[in-house]
DNA sequence: GCATTTTGTCATACC
DNA sequence: CAGGTATGACAAAAT
């Protein structure tokens, strides 16, 4: 069993990443919705369900991105989902190739396996310079993921061999379902989670009987997966398929896989999606660049990070990195953010993004890199100089202060009078080395600006349309795991109902033997009203309701004492099923619990036992005092029907005030989960609004980036519109005039004078005061 | 046995 | 005012 389940996060699932690499869509959600339970059990262990420790596992991981309410395991959390959203990110076939790329160059230098693994055809030749620059220092939670991932391929690697198929039909098949499960056990999660993963082989390692041959097993499965997930490819769907053929596609090889993939997959834009770096180069000339830049781009890229990258260079990636997150948002932004056309002197002059391929490209470079933030701390300090660079390119005659016939006269001018005067004024005035021109202030500011966006898109394996996704996804979940919605308001109200919403959504999502049990003397015991949490204290309560009885106590003063003997009284075993209060019952009840057959299965010793423990303090002293009701109806019955059951009983002052006692400390701490979970709530909702902020600070940052280059466009027309007017004009005497004297300027109705330098340079001087004074 | 997390409880404020 | 809820703080229990 263990081995299987080793098996099955280690080897299916790192396939299943692999497959969602090469752009297999893994749907891992029709997984979930699919359970299996004993398989479940299988994986998890029969004991699952009596361990709170096991419970809240399975509640984080169930769905690979759920949480439980209470396991505030945030950093796990999202560093899971994360994870999981770059995953299906893959299968969208949003992927920027980069991603793929980069972590298959990651995996070289581990050492191993996809490097040496020629009919994977997936190795990158990645240089171990490239590798080298995934280094430690990247930003915080980018390493968490680059590391992850890494990890993960790592593990990777020991699945992509292609494997001497062994195994018969019902093997894959079985691994196949058995992957499923674990998928839906939130093995997807753990696998990632690359410490927990090594802590359970460590488990497994000791109970493994050895005689299996993992590698043999996990490519099997990968195998399977692959053809069950080649229908997939066709479908869009990942469910995977019953193997139609037999052995022979068994012994179906991954490049075999690998192509068939390629050709089955819609990858679209991305219809020659490079299986190996080869095809990357095949693929990318075919696209409207010129062979030579290709070339001259892909060459860095693929040789490694040479140190000397020229500015040039560093603008093309910040572009093509830029138009990689403009085509994950939206390809038609970034037909538009690339809308020069080719002749456009700004982009032959800077060497702007070229117009498709370059996505491959920097894909790939990012990919070598080993991740955004890492390239631009690396060189951020030339990415900072870079606007200096480009700026200068862009407007070589900046310096205004010279009048030399080198600088394009009048230029200085007539963008003073183009464009906003301070953005002139810092041109002009601060013509030091820093930021000549105000674009490139802009510039840098953006480009800046977009490097920590960069940052953060990683980090979250951004995407716009997958956010979203996920994001319903999210609300989803937090609505059935979270008794709450978004809205404070609501959250009350749904609250105020003393946690129905949350029970009773998970009760019904997934009903449990307890619940249903629960239901049917739920109902005989006509608590109406009072909230679903109570039905699943059902047992209680109907023991409550027949009666309390002298010996009972007795037994209960023992369990009381010494809690293992109430194992020993049958009739107690059942009772109690859930001596908790509220809340408890409720997660235990929407939780994973095991199918009714593993609960059957455990020992009813083991059962009472765990019930005993699960006994609340309260409910111990409740039946030391003797008092005849159950907590659950001393807490939950509203006050009319509490005061009416006390009267109805002859109670001692000391049991009146426990009662008393009990019913405060039992709404108190249902008001104190209910907090919690709000807490929670709120936590997670203030990460969605981060997510969202972030988001839009991307687009915004996008459009920017969009609007300064149409705005360099024009800038770069208004030039040469200008050199052109200006040569042209003669004085009386038939000469042209000279740029260090004239220039041209634009007067408010839309004409344009001939008027001194020197005049033009007050009055440029004049206006930028202005703003400046303005922007203090 | 220790560190961390979860849960229960209390005190208090508020409704 | 009583009853209930919300929440911070603390400690016990669980992991």
């Amino acid at each position: 069993m263990l081995s299987l389940k080793k098996y099955l996060t280690e080897g299916l699932l790192q396939f299943t990443i692999l497959l969602s690499l090469i752009g297999v869509r893994v749907d891992v959600d029709t997984y979930l919705t699919s359970q299996l339970p004993p398989l479940r059990e299988i994986i998890l262990g029969p004991s699952s369900a009596y361990t709170q420790t096991q419970f809240h596992n399975l509640r984080n991981t169930l769905d690979g991105y759920g949480i439980h309410p209470k396991s505030i395991d945030l950093d796990n959390y999202f560093t899971a989902r994360r994870l999981l959203s770059q995953v299906r990110a893959l299968d969208r076939f949003q992927v920027p190739t980069t991603e793929v790329n980069a972590w298959l160059v990651h995996r070289d230098p581990e050492g191993s396996v996809s490097g040496s693994q020629p009919s994977s055809g997936l190795a990158l030749e990645s240089s171990s310079g490239l590798q080298d620059v995934t280094g430690p220092d990247n930003g915080v939670r980018e390493s968490e993921t680059e590391q992850g991932f890494s990890e993960d391929l790592e593990d990777l690697g020991a699945v992509a061999p292609p494997v001497s198929g062994d195994l018969t039909k019902e093997d894959i098949d079985l691994i196949d379902i058995l992957w499923r499960q674990d998928i839906d056990l939130g093995a997807g999660r753990e696998v990632f989670d690359y410490s927990h993963r090594q802590k359970e082989q460590d488990v497994d390692k000791e109970l493994r009987d050895g005689g299996e041959q993992e590698d043999t097993w996990a490519g099997e499965g990968a195998e399977a997966l692959a053809r069950s997930l080649l229908v997939d490819g066709e479908t869009g769907e990942s469910f995977p398929a019953q193997v139609p053929g037999g052995e022979d596609q068994t012994a179906l090889s991954l490049e075999e896989c690998l192509r068939l993939l390629e050709a089955t997959c819609p990858f679209g834009e991305n219809a020659e999606f490079p299986a190996d770096i080869s095809s990357i180069t095949e693929a990318v000339p075919s696209e409207s660049e010129p062979p030579a830049l290709q070339n001259n781009l892909l060459s860095p890229l693929l040789t490694g990070t040479e140190s000397p990258f020229d500015l040039e260079q560093q603008w093309q990636d910040l572009m093509s990195i830029m138009e990689m997150q403009a085509m994950e948002v939206n390809t038609s932004a970034s037909e538009v953010l690339y809308s020069s056309p080719p002749g456009d002197p700004l982009s032959t002059n800077y060497s702007l993004a070229p117009n498709t391929p370059i996505n491959q490209n920097v894909s790939l470079h990012q990919a070598s890199l080993g991740g955004c933030s890492q390239d631009f701390s690396l060189f951020s300090p030339e990415v900072e100089s870079l606007p200096v660079g480009s700026s200068a390119t862009l407007l070589p005659l900046v310096p205004s202060s010279s009048t030399s016939l080198n600088s394009t006269f009048g230029s200085t001018n007539l963008a003073g009078l183009f464009f906003p005067p301070q953005l002139n004024g810092t041109a002009n005035d601060t013509t030091g080395p820093e930021l000549p021109d105000p674009l490139g202030g802009l510039l840098d500011e953006a480009m800046l600006d977009e490097i920590s966006l960069m940052d953060l898109a990683i980090e979250e394996g951004f995407n716009p349309v997958q956010a979203s996704q996920l994001e319903e996804e999210f609300d989803s979940d937090s609505g059935l795991s979270l008794d709450s919605s978004h809205s404070p308001s609501s959250l009350s109200s749904s609250e105020g109902s003393s946690s129905s919403s949350s029970s009773s959504s998970s009760s019904s999502s997934s009903s449990s033997s307890a619940s249903s049990s629960a239901s049917s003397s739920f109902s005989e015991e006509g608590a109406v009203g009072y909230s679903s949490d109570s039905e699943t204290l059902d047992l209680e309560e109907a023991e409550g309701a027949v009666g309390y009885q002298p010996e009972y106590s007795k037994f209960c003063r023992m369990s009381y004492q010494d809690p293992s003997q109430l194992s020993c009284l049958p009739y107690l075993e059942h009772v109690g099923h859930n001596h908790t209060y509220n809340m408890a019952p409720s997660a235990l009840d929407s939780a994973d619990l095991p199918p009714p057959s593993a609960l059957k299965k455990g020992s009813k010793e083991k059962q009472a036992d765990f019930l005993d423990k699960q006994m609340s303090r309260d409910e111990h002293r409740a039946r030391a005092m003797k008092i005849p009701f159950t907590n659950d109806k001393i807490i939950n019955l509203p006050v009319e029907e509490f005061n009416e059951l006390l009267s109805k009983y002859q109670l001692s002052e000391a049991q009146l005030s426990l009662i008393r006692d009990i019913r405060r400390r039992g709404k108190n701490k249902m008001a104190a989960q209910n907090c919690r979970k709000r807490k929670l709530d709120t936590i997670l909702n203030l990460e969605r609004d981060v997510e969202d902020l972030q988001r839009d600070k991307a687009r915004l940052l996008r459009e920017k980036v969009e609007f300064l280059r149409s705005l360099r466009q024009m800038k770069q027309k208004v030039q040469s519109l200008y050199q052109e007017v200006f040569g042209r004009l003669r004085d009386e005497n038939g000469r042209p005039y000279s740029p260090s004297q004239y220039a041209l300027q634009y007067a408010g109705d839309g004409s344009v004078l001939l008027i001194p330098r020197t005049m033009a340079d007050q009055q440029a001087r004049r206006q930028e005061r202005k703003p400046k004074d303005r922007r203090k």
